[in-house]
DNA sequence: ATTGTTCGTTCGCCATACGAATGAGCGTGT
DNA sequence: ACACGCTCATTCGTATGGCGAACGAACAAT
């Protein structure tokens, strides 16, 4: 055991299947009139809003792209800028009412589309393909760029 | 079972885990002063050349992103285009000998990468996790975007 | 107050992606 | 043979994405 060939098995699956993921996303989002990217923020900001500082961890963007990528969603009406009086550098993104709308329903049909791609597996195949790219993800410190169901609904957005 | 909980869990681990595997692909790529789609059209024609159409199915790509894919491409002297002599309006694209070299290394940096992304699973969860990415990923007929190791090794490159 | 740091934006540059329009080459039908 | 329609790939215009460097504003420390 430990041969070579196991071992690429899980290099190409997660590789092909990280392809086919995009695909499903980025087919996804243009439904819906936005860029793979945009739809990105939109379900990170589902949880919370964040700072730009923040918002460049999660997406691993440097900053001056994260401003544009920031610019061109508030153009289109879906986030919006807020200042932090704590903090007048700081500059905390939030979705608008109609992004927070839209952002529902492209989560919503995102979802469809992606558990569809595990729907030949048996349910409890499913269960452990999950659990196992839990563990991997956990491992590996993935920031939540994908809302799990039960988080975060509309907290904190004072000021 | 058939709870929500359990198939969002799939959903969510499949989006995370593809952001995880397109940051590595995409910081690997960087360190051999590649684009990550300048590196994914290497890693296909490591198996063959492609005509220009076959490498769009492929890729995903409309057929305007992929002429100008090869064409940055080969200007960094790693791919090159072919004419078929039985059918002129056809281009076959090739990696030049500079691209194979750089496409071996690159692989094989990625492959190394990505396997570490599952390095804290035990041998036997990675073998199931690459079986059943690997059904994920025939069921939805993927093309080969990322080679497995046994995978046509050099065929036909005359004329 | 001056200095150093952090924060976000701006700017220039190149890469990506698409659709529409274009033109070259193939095949069929008559 | 030649005109038509089809497929192939490219070109063009537009929008987006991504980065580093340079910048200015605001905080922090002395």
């Amino acid at each position: 055991m430990g041969k070579a060939a196991e071992e690429l098995g899980v290099v190409s699956g997660l590789v092909r299947a990280a392809f086919l993921v995009n695909s499903v996303y980025a087919e996804s989002a243009r439904e819906y009139g936005l860029t793979p990217q945009q739809g990105q923020l939109l379900c990170v900001l589902m949880a919370q809003p964040y700072g730009m500082s923040e918002l460049g961890g999660v997406l691993r963007l440097a900053k001056s792209s994260l401003t544009e990528l920031v610019d061109r969603t508030a153009q289109r009406g879906l986030v919006k800028r807020e200042s932090d009086p704590r903090d007048r550098r700081v500059v905390r993104v939030a979705l608008t009412e109609r992004g927070a709308e839209l952002a529902d329903v492209f989560y919503a049909e995102t979802c469809r589309r992606v558990e569809e791609l595990s729907a030949g597996l048996p349910e409890g195949d499913r269960e452990t393909l999950g659990a196992l790219l839990g563990r991997v993800v956990s491992d590996n410190r993935v920031p939540a760029v994908f809302p799990e169901r039960d988080e975060a609904p509309v907290a904190a957005r004072d000021n």
